[in-house]
DNA sequence: TTGATTCTGGACCGATCAGTCAACCAAGGA
DNA sequence: TCCTTGGTTGACTGATCGGTCCAGAATCAA
């Protein structure tokens, strides 16, 4: 190794993430990209390879960051159906543009999974990662009594999924923040005893 | 009027319709949709104007069909709830195809809605659109005692909606058509009565 | 200090993009 | 019949796309 990059991999990477997730995919041009990460064309080529490759690693890390975050927040909360109310509530909380940028995951599945089966087989994983992370707070609150015995954990996680997603395409649509808890206030009533 | 169009306008437009619903608007060239629509190019800026025009007339187009056909199987259903359920099991009824195209509607909220005023605007209307129908038969459903009386019509309507774009989300991320069965059915319980 | 190695910057590439132009052609009205 | 109107066809345009090449600069080992 003769001479040092100049810039932090994760750094540009993550700058780069931030682009994939606010314009999309075929939006981004590799301009974009380089105007962003602050780095030269043949720098972004020699470390990333394309700019497939680097939407690819940018969904990876996305997914990595969302998954751990996801799961932090589930185990943070108070109880486990708090924690839950939370998640879905924080899509509501977000600001204006945080709505309007949505979700590189969803966008991912709509706008690539079906042309790509790099980004199928990584959204394929992250949904997996989601599912089962709301499953087991699902279980952990059915032991703790605080919803309905009936419920089966796994078809509850995935439906919380579902929800996450369809807030997120509602956000996206416009929808307020009172409409949102809405919607997440009547999907929680699916796992709530009464 | 001295030459008539060698073409019927309705029928080309369902056909762009069908290529962006299937590969969305970037990826879509002006040499697909002209293959498609097998019309020549000057007959396509003639008459729609421009790529962007030809992608509003196809989702105003698009949405208007859809609409029409959710509001007829909401009334034609053995009763309120069934029909409801029947709404939400139909995408997990589809075909693998069907199910990888998804909806050109929620399509253009995540790729688009950010950046182009008039696909937000048609996007918006749509979304009432479907709101007011699912509303409407939770009403129904509610005067009929076949869900819980305590739920709030609208919130209930808008909900619906959620849950179909997050089933559409769901199905395009490659979920089984018995996972989405599963959603739809954990979705159902937040209506009816237990 | 020098030579090998790697990174940087910018010119450059062919391909493809959305959109236009102009020559030709078909039909209706006088 | 012939001329006007409008439709079709395919070549063409400038811009932008993702990606490459190459000359020069920076760093390390010897």
């Amino acid at each position: 190794m003769a001479r040092p990059k100049e810039f932090d991999r994760d750094e540009v990477l993550k700058r780069a993430m931030a682009v994939f997730w606010e314009k999309g995919y075929e939006a981004t041009s590799t301009e974009d990209l380089l105007r962003a990460m602050g780095i030269g064309r043949q720098s972004m080529y020699d470390t990333f390879g394309d700019k497939r490759r680097l939407y690819l690693e940018a969904l990876q890390h996305y997914q990595a960051e969302q998954g751990a975050g996801l799961i932090e927040r589930l185990q943070a909360g108070e109880s486990p159906l708090r924690a839950i109310e939370q998640v879905l509530m924080a899509v509501a909380a977000e600001t204006p543009a945080e709505r309007a940028r949505g979700c590189l995951y969803v966008s991912s599945i709509v706008e690539l999974a079906q042309k790509d089966p790099e980004v199928a087989s990584l959204t394929k994983s992250g949904t997996i990662l989601c599912e089962t992370a709301f499953e087991r707070i699902v279980r952990e609150a059915k032991r703790k009594g605080e919803i309905e015995p009936c419920v089966d954990e796994r078809k509850a996680g995935r439906f919380l999924l579902a929800t996450v997603q369809g807030l997120r395409v509602m956000a996206k649509a416009g929808s307020t923040p009172e409409t949102l808890r809405d919607i997440a206030a009547v999907a929680l009533t699916s796992l709530k005893p009464r």
